[in-house]
DNA sequence: TTTAGACCGCTATATTCTAGCATTCAGAGC
DNA sequence: GCTCTGAATGCTAGAATATAGCGGTCTAAA
Protein backbone atom coordinates (compact mmCIF):
# COMPACT_ATOMS: atom_id res chain seq x y z
CA UNK A 1 0.00 0.00 0.00
CA UNK A 2 2.50 2.30 -1.07
CA UNK A 3 0.90 5.64 -1.78
CA UNK A 4 2.08 9.59 -2.17
CA UNK A 5 1.67 12.57 -0.24
CA UNK A 6 -0.59 13.55 -3.14
CA UNK A 7 -2.66 11.04 -3.20
CA UNK A 8 -2.65 11.40 0.87
CA UNK A 9 -4.29 14.52 0.19
CA UNK A 10 -1.48 17.70 0.95
CA UNK A 11 -3.94 19.85 3.62
CA UNK A 12 -4.38 16.80 5.56
CA UNK A 13 -0.39 15.88 5.42
CA UNK A 14 0.03 19.83 6.39
CA UNK A 15 -2.09 19.29 9.13
CA UNK A 16 -0.47 16.71 10.24
CA UNK A 17 2.66 18.42 9.96
CA UNK A 18 1.11 21.25 12.43
CA UNK A 19 -0.15 19.08 15.05
CA UNK A 20 4.09 17.23 15.22
CA UNK A 21 5.00 20.95 15.47
CA UNK A 22 3.10 22.20 17.90
CA UNK A 23 3.59 18.76 20.19
CA UNK A 24 7.18 18.81 19.81
CA UNK A 25 7.86 22.42 20.07
CA UNK A 26 8.96 23.17 16.92
CA UNK A 27 9.02 26.04 14.59
CA UNK A 28 6.83 25.71 10.89
CA UNK A 29 8.18 29.40 10.20
CA UNK A 30 6.43 30.88 6.86
CA UNK A 31 9.78 30.05 4.41
CA UNK A 32 9.48 26.45 6.34
CA UNK A 33 6.20 26.19 5.74
CA UNK A 34 6.23 27.83 2.00
CA UNK A 35 8.95 25.19 1.24
CA UNK A 36 6.38 22.42 2.73
CA UNK A 37 4.30 23.87 0.46
CA UNK A 38 5.98 23.30 -2.57
CA UNK A 39 7.51 19.71 -1.94
CA UNK A 40 3.21 18.67 -1.15
CA UNK A 41 2.35 20.52 -4.91
CA UNK A 42 4.91 19.16 -6.81
CA UNK A 43 3.49 15.74 -5.80
CA UNK A 44 6.51 13.95 -6.62
CA UNK A 45 10.56 14.75 -6.38
CA UNK A 46 11.66 18.23 -6.48
CA UNK A 47 15.38 19.43 -7.05
CA UNK A 48 16.48 22.20 -4.39
CA UNK A 49 17.26 24.47 -7.01
CA UNK A 50 13.51 24.05 -8.26
CA UNK A 51 12.46 24.78 -5.12
CA UNK A 52 14.81 28.03 -4.59
CA UNK A 53 13.55 29.45 -8.26
CA UNK A 54 9.84 29.34 -6.90
CA UNK A 55 10.80 30.95 -3.55
CA UNK A 56 12.38 33.47 -5.63
CA UNK A 57 9.38 34.43 -7.42
CA UNK A 58 7.57 35.75 -3.96
CA UNK A 59 10.51 36.34 -1.66
CA UNK A 60 13.51 38.17 -3.40
CA UNK A 61 15.81 37.47 -1.13
CA UNK A 62 15.63 33.70 -1.21
CA UNK A 63 19.49 32.07 -1.71
CA UNK A 64 21.26 28.47 -1.24
CA UNK A 65 21.10 28.38 2.70
CA UNK A 66 17.60 29.67 2.55
CA UNK A 67 16.47 26.75 0.42
CA UNK A 68 18.72 24.17 2.29
CA UNK A 69 18.12 25.24 5.94
CA UNK A 70 14.20 24.64 5.22
CA UNK A 71 15.71 21.12 4.03
CA UNK A 72 17.61 20.28 6.92
CA UNK A 73 14.87 21.20 9.28
CA UNK A 74 11.98 19.41 7.60
CA UNK A 75 14.37 16.41 6.78
CA UNK A 76 15.61 16.43 10.48
CA UNK A 77 11.85 16.30 11.57
CA UNK A 78 10.96 13.71 9.05
CA UNK A 79 8.47 15.81 7.78
CA UNK A 80 10.18 14.81 4.22
CA UNK A 81 12.75 12.13 2.86
CA UNK A 82 15.45 13.13 0.58
CA UNK A 83 16.28 10.77 -2.57
CA UNK A 84 19.78 9.96 -1.89
CA UNK A 85 19.93 8.54 -6.09
CA UNK A 86 18.43 11.63 -7.32
CA UNK A 87 19.63 14.36 -5.13
CA UNK A 88 15.88 15.60 -4.52
CA UNK A 89 13.27 15.71 -2.02
CA UNK A 90 9.77 14.04 -1.40
CA UNK A 91 7.17 14.91 0.92
CA UNK A 92 6.55 11.77 3.62
CA UNK A 93 3.35 10.50 4.12
CA UNK A 94 3.05 9.86 7.15
CA UNK A 95 4.97 12.19 9.40
CA UNK A 96 3.25 11.05 12.45
CA UNK A 97 5.82 8.36 12.87
CA UNK A 98 9.75 8.52 12.60
CA UNK A 99 11.24 6.16 10.14
CA UNK A 100 13.81 5.80 6.97
CA UNK A 101 12.07 5.83 3.61
CA UNK A 102 11.61 3.28 0.88
CA UNK A 103 11.24 3.86 -2.10
CA UNK A 104 10.15 2.58 -5.49
CA UNK A 105 11.75 4.77 -8.47
CA UNK A 106 10.32 4.53 -12.17
CA UNK A 107 12.85 4.64 -14.67
CA UNK A 108 10.01 5.60 -17.59
CA UNK A 109 7.70 7.80 -15.74
CA UNK A 110 9.98 8.96 -12.29
CA UNK A 111 6.82 8.83 -10.21
CA UNK A 112 8.32 7.90 -7.10
CA UNK A 113 6.35 5.77 -4.42
CA UNK A 114 7.35 5.52 -0.97
CA UNK A 115 6.30 1.85 0.32
CA UNK A 116 6.43 0.08 3.97
CA UNK A 117 7.51 -2.95 3.66
CA UNK A 118 8.54 -4.58 7.14
CA UNK A 119 9.94 -7.69 5.17
CA UNK A 120 12.62 -5.93 3.84
CA UNK A 121 13.73 -4.00 7.09
CA UNK A 122 13.54 -7.42 8.67
CA UNK A 123 15.72 -8.89 6.12
CA UNK A 124 18.18 -5.66 6.79
CA UNK A 125 17.76 -6.40 10.29
CA UNK A 126 18.76 -10.21 10.24
CA UNK A 127 21.60 -9.50 7.37
CA UNK A 128 23.01 -6.72 9.78
CA UNK A 129 22.84 -8.73 13.18
CA UNK A 130 24.87 -11.66 10.79
CA UNK A 131 27.34 -9.07 11.11
CA UNK A 132 27.15 -7.85 14.81
CA UNK A 133 26.45 -4.16 12.88
CA UNK A 134 23.67 -2.39 14.57
CA UNK A 135 21.67 -0.28 12.00
CA UNK A 136 20.22 2.94 13.20
CA UNK A 137 19.22 4.47 9.38
CA UNK A 138 18.54 2.70 6.44
CA UNK A 139 18.39 3.62 2.85
CA UNK A 140 16.42 1.36 0.55
CA UNK A 141 16.04 3.01 -3.39
CA UNK A 142 14.77 0.30 -5.45
CA UNK A 143 14.61 1.46 -9.52
CA UNK A 144 12.61 -0.20 -12.20
CA UNK A 145 9.55 0.00 -13.69
CA UNK A 146 5.87 0.76 -12.25
CA UNK A 147 2.99 -0.92 -12.48
CA UNK A 148 1.37 2.01 -14.76
CA UNK A 149 4.41 1.80 -17.24
CA UNK A 150 4.58 -2.19 -18.00
CA UNK A 151 1.27 -1.96 -19.43
CA UNK B 1 29.54 -13.22 5.00
CA UNK B 2 30.60 -9.56 4.67
CA UNK B 3 33.82 -8.46 3.89
CA UNK B 4 35.92 -5.70 2.18
CA UNK B 5 37.87 -5.96 -1.15
CA UNK B 6 40.54 -5.44 0.86
CA UNK B 7 40.77 -8.03 3.34
CA UNK B 8 39.43 -10.11 0.20
CA UNK B 9 42.94 -9.45 -0.95
CA UNK B 10 43.58 -6.92 -3.80
CA UNK B 11 45.55 -9.00 -5.75
CA UNK B 12 42.84 -11.39 -6.03
CA UNK B 13 40.12 -8.87 -7.01
CA UNK B 14 42.81 -7.39 -9.97
CA UNK B 15 42.82 -10.98 -11.44
CA UNK B 16 39.21 -11.53 -11.35
CA UNK B 17 38.77 -8.20 -13.27
CA UNK B 18 41.39 -8.70 -15.48
CA UNK B 19 39.87 -11.74 -16.24
CA UNK B 20 36.75 -10.59 -16.72
CA UNK B 21 38.04 -7.61 -19.37
CA UNK B 22 39.37 -10.36 -21.22
CA UNK B 23 36.13 -12.87 -21.67
CA UNK B 24 33.83 -10.00 -22.31
CA UNK B 25 35.80 -8.07 -24.57
CA UNK B 26 36.71 -4.71 -22.23
CA UNK B 27 39.79 -2.50 -22.27
CA UNK B 28 41.82 -2.49 -18.96
CA UNK B 29 43.60 0.82 -20.07
CA UNK B 30 46.61 2.37 -17.65
CA UNK B 31 44.10 5.14 -16.70
CA UNK B 32 41.58 2.53 -16.01
CA UNK B 33 44.19 0.19 -14.03
CA UNK B 34 45.17 2.78 -11.91
CA UNK B 35 42.34 4.16 -11.01
CA UNK B 36 40.71 0.76 -9.50
CA UNK B 37 44.19 0.27 -7.76
CA UNK B 38 44.00 3.20 -6.26
CA UNK B 39 40.50 2.51 -5.03
CA UNK B 40 41.28 -1.19 -3.76
CA UNK B 41 44.82 0.63 -2.33
CA UNK B 42 42.28 2.70 -0.03
CA UNK B 43 40.31 -0.19 1.47
CA UNK B 44 37.29 1.33 1.93
CA UNK B 45 35.33 4.57 -0.20
CA UNK B 46 37.35 6.74 -2.07
CA UNK B 47 35.49 10.50 -3.01
CA UNK B 48 36.35 11.09 -6.84
CA UNK B 49 38.49 14.19 -6.17
CA UNK B 50 40.78 12.26 -3.88
CA UNK B 51 41.14 9.62 -7.01
CA UNK B 52 42.25 12.86 -9.23
CA UNK B 53 44.89 14.36 -6.63
CA UNK B 54 46.37 10.64 -6.07
CA UNK B 55 46.48 10.53 -10.08
CA UNK B 56 47.53 13.98 -10.51
CA UNK B 57 51.38 12.88 -8.69
CA UNK B 58 52.21 10.65 -11.28
CA UNK B 59 49.78 11.58 -14.28
CA UNK B 60 50.14 15.78 -15.01
CA UNK B 61 47.02 15.85 -17.09
CA UNK B 62 44.45 14.75 -15.13
CA UNK B 63 41.53 16.39 -14.69
CA UNK B 64 37.88 15.66 -13.57
CA UNK B 65 36.91 14.12 -16.84
CA UNK B 66 39.88 11.78 -16.62
CA UNK B 67 38.62 10.36 -13.28
CA UNK B 68 34.75 10.24 -14.25
CA UNK B 69 35.11 8.37 -17.11
CA UNK B 70 37.37 5.70 -15.81
CA UNK B 71 34.80 5.26 -12.52
CA UNK B 72 32.08 5.15 -15.29
CA UNK B 73 34.02 2.31 -17.20
CA UNK B 74 34.58 0.52 -13.50
CA UNK B 75 31.05 0.95 -12.40
CA UNK B 76 29.58 -0.37 -16.02
CA UNK B 77 31.27 -3.32 -15.50
CA UNK B 78 30.35 -3.87 -11.92
CA UNK B 79 33.98 -4.09 -10.96
CA UNK B 80 33.26 -1.03 -8.74
CA UNK B 81 30.16 -0.01 -6.43
CA UNK B 82 28.98 4.15 -5.61
CA UNK B 83 27.66 4.47 -2.60
CA UNK B 84 24.99 7.17 -3.21
CA UNK B 85 24.77 8.63 0.31
CA UNK B 86 28.75 9.50 0.35
CA UNK B 87 29.20 10.22 -3.33
CA UNK B 88 32.39 7.54 -2.91
CA UNK B 89 33.46 4.62 -4.93
CA UNK B 90 34.29 1.35 -3.35
CA UNK B 91 35.69 -1.84 -4.94
CA UNK B 92 33.45 -4.68 -5.36
CA UNK B 93 34.59 -8.33 -3.77
CA UNK B 94 33.16 -10.56 -6.19
CA UNK B 95 33.21 -8.48 -9.09
CA UNK B 96 32.26 -12.06 -11.70
CA UNK B 97 28.51 -11.33 -11.08
CA UNK B 98 26.28 -8.48 -11.66
CA UNK B 99 24.53 -6.88 -8.28
CA UNK B 100 23.47 -4.26 -7.00
CA UNK B 101 25.28 -3.58 -3.66
CA UNK B 102 24.34 -3.53 -0.57
CA UNK B 103 26.08 -1.84 2.28
CA UNK B 104 26.73 -1.70 5.96
CA UNK B 105 28.15 1.88 6.73
CA UNK B 106 29.63 2.46 10.26
CA UNK B 107 28.61 5.83 11.32
CA UNK B 108 31.64 5.82 14.02
CA UNK B 109 34.60 4.61 12.02
CA UNK B 110 33.47 4.95 8.25
CA UNK B 111 34.02 1.63 7.63
CA UNK B 112 31.70 -0.14 4.63
CA UNK B 113 30.74 -3.29 4.38
CA UNK B 114 29.47 -4.85 1.15
CA UNK B 115 27.09 -7.90 2.42
CA UNK B 116 25.09 -10.12 0.40
CA UNK B 117 21.80 -10.42 1.67
CA UNK B 118 19.02 -12.50 0.37
CA UNK B 119 16.61 -12.15 2.88
CA UNK B 120 16.90 -8.46 2.23
CA UNK B 121 16.57 -8.72 -1.84
CA UNK B 122 13.21 -11.17 -1.16
CA UNK B 123 11.72 -8.30 0.91
CA UNK B 124 12.34 -5.65 -2.10
CA UNK B 125 10.92 -8.18 -4.79
CA UNK B 126 8.26 -8.84 -2.47
CA UNK B 127 7.05 -5.56 -1.69
CA UNK B 128 7.58 -4.53 -5.13
CA UNK B 129 5.65 -7.35 -6.47
CA UNK B 130 2.53 -5.78 -4.02
CA UNK B 131 2.82 -2.73 -5.96
CA UNK B 132 3.22 -4.52 -9.77
CA UNK B 133 6.24 -3.04 -10.08
CA UNK B 134 9.31 -4.69 -11.66
CA UNK B 135 12.63 -3.76 -10.02
CA UNK B 136 15.99 -3.57 -11.97
CA UNK B 137 18.41 -2.14 -9.48
CA UNK B 138 18.32 -1.90 -5.75
CA UNK B 139 20.18 0.73 -4.11
CA UNK B 140 20.54 -0.65 -0.09
CA UNK B 141 22.93 1.40 2.41
CA UNK B 142 22.29 0.17 5.91
CA UNK B 143 23.97 3.30 8.29
CA UNK B 144 24.81 1.96 11.79
CA UNK B 145 27.53 0.89 14.49
CA UNK B 146 29.82 -1.78 13.70
CA UNK B 147 30.64 -4.87 15.64
CA UNK B 148 33.89 -3.18 16.44
CA UNK B 149 32.62 0.23 17.49
CA UNK B 150 30.18 -1.22 19.31
CA UNK B 151 32.89 -3.11 21.61
C1' DT C 1 12.69 43.64 30.05
C1' DT C 2 16.59 41.43 29.42
C1' DT C 3 18.82 37.79 27.29
C1' DA C 4 20.14 33.42 24.93
C1' DG C 5 19.35 31.02 21.23
C1' DA C 6 17.06 30.26 17.03
C1' DC C 7 16.24 32.00 12.63
C1' DC C 8 17.28 34.55 8.49
C1' DG C 9 19.86 37.73 4.88
C1' DC C 10 23.69 37.77 2.29
C1' DT C 11 28.18 36.82 0.09
C1' DA C 12 31.31 33.79 -1.01
C1' DT C 13 33.11 29.32 -1.84
C1' DA C 14 33.40 24.26 -1.77
C1' DT C 15 32.19 19.98 -3.90
C1' DT C 16 30.57 16.97 -7.38
C1' DC C 17 29.77 16.10 -12.00
C1' DT C 18 29.07 16.93 -17.24
C1' DA C 19 29.33 19.03 -22.05
C1' DG C 20 31.86 19.51 -25.97
C1' DC C 21 35.48 19.26 -29.09
C1' DA C 22 40.05 18.16 -30.73
C1' DT C 23 43.61 14.64 -30.73
C1' DT C 24 45.53 10.14 -30.29
C1' DC C 25 45.43 5.33 -30.24
C1' DA C 26 44.12 0.30 -30.94
C1' DG C 27 42.30 -3.17 -33.49
C1' DA C 28 39.73 -4.81 -37.89
C1' DG C 29 39.87 -5.41 -42.57
C1' DC C 30 42.34 -5.01 -46.70
C1' DG D 1 52.23 -2.64 -43.80
C1' DC D 2 48.12 0.81 -44.67
C1' DT D 3 43.68 2.63 -43.86
C1' DC D 4 39.76 3.34 -41.57
C1' DT D 5 36.67 3.55 -37.61
C1' DG D 6 35.34 3.78 -33.14
C1' DA D 7 37.15 4.03 -28.61
C1' DA D 8 39.87 6.43 -25.41
C1' DT D 9 42.10 10.52 -23.79
C1' DG D 10 43.52 15.70 -23.27
C1' DC D 11 41.73 19.82 -22.20
C1' DT D 12 38.66 23.87 -21.26
C1' DA D 13 34.72 25.35 -19.56
C1' DG D 14 30.72 25.34 -16.92
C1' DA D 15 26.51 23.19 -14.63
C1' DA D 16 24.51 21.40 -10.50
C1' DT D 17 24.55 20.62 -5.69
C1' DA D 18 25.73 22.03 -1.14
C1' DT D 19 28.19 24.55 2.77
C1' DA D 20 30.92 28.19 5.54
C1' DG D 21 30.66 32.22 7.96
C1' DC D 22 29.14 36.47 9.78
C1' DG D 23 26.04 39.88 11.27
C1' DG D 24 21.36 41.21 12.10
C1' DT D 25 16.58 40.15 13.71
C1' DC D 26 13.13 37.87 15.96
C1' DT D 27 11.10 34.68 19.72
C1' DA D 28 10.29 32.81 23.79
C1' DA D 29 11.65 32.10 28.32
C1' DA D 30 13.53 33.83 32.68
ZN1 LIG E 1 8.02 8.62 5.02
ZN1 LIG F 1 6.27 4.47 -14.52
ZN1 LIG G 1 29.68 -5.95 -5.21
ZN1 LIG H 1 32.78 1.18 13.25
Amino acid sequence: MGQTAHEHGTTAVFASVEKACRERGLRLTPLRRQVLELILQAGGPVKAYDLLDSLKTSHHSAAPPTVYRALDFLLENHFIHRLETRNAYVSCFHPEASHSGQFLICEQCDQVTEINAPEMTQGVLKAAAEQGFKPSKEVVEVYGTCRKCIE
